[in-house]
DNA sequence: GGTGTGACCAGCT
DNA sequence: AAGCTGGCCACAC
């Protein structure tokens, strides 16, 4: 797959799809994550906005690994229904409460240090 | 071509 | 301690 150069050509878009299809099975990240990875902390609205357009996509984006820094499954209705995200996840062995990861921390897959940015 | 909005985050009050 | 506001950038109307 093609590296992820920060300040390439592609879109912000095209950058977070690559990133979120990076995560590891099993593993979940946030939305902060990746936007700090791509060079925007503040831009994690963007890397949310992105993934709603990951619907649309050719590519299977496992969106469903990308939740909030709290570890809430906030956009969990965007998958089609409302449980498709929590039970996903849980199929990756995600122990989920109240649509919140309990072992978010465990989980947690942060970009910046697993692709050593 | 300006305005609004969005699956967020962190800093103030 | 908890709630609110601002900010960030890309896309649709």
């Amino acid at each position: 797959m093609k590296p992820i150069t920060p300040a390439s050509d592609a879109s912000f878009f095209e950058k977070v799809y690559e990133v979120v299809k990076l995560i590891p099975c099993g593993r979940v990240t946030s939305y902060g994550a990746i936007a700090a990875y791509l060079g925007s902390r503040g831009s994690a609205r963007m890397v949310g906005w992105a993934l709603n357009g990951s619907n649309r996509t050719h590519e299977a984006i496992p969106a469903h690994r990308v939740v909030n820094r709290n570890g809430m499954l906030t956009g969990k209705h965007h998958f089609g229904g409302p449980d498709v995200m929590q039970q996903l996840l849980e199929q990756e062995g995600a122990i989920i409460e109240e649509d919140k990861i309990l072992n978010f921390k465990e989980l947690f897959w942060d970009p910046m240090r697993e692709l050593e940015g």
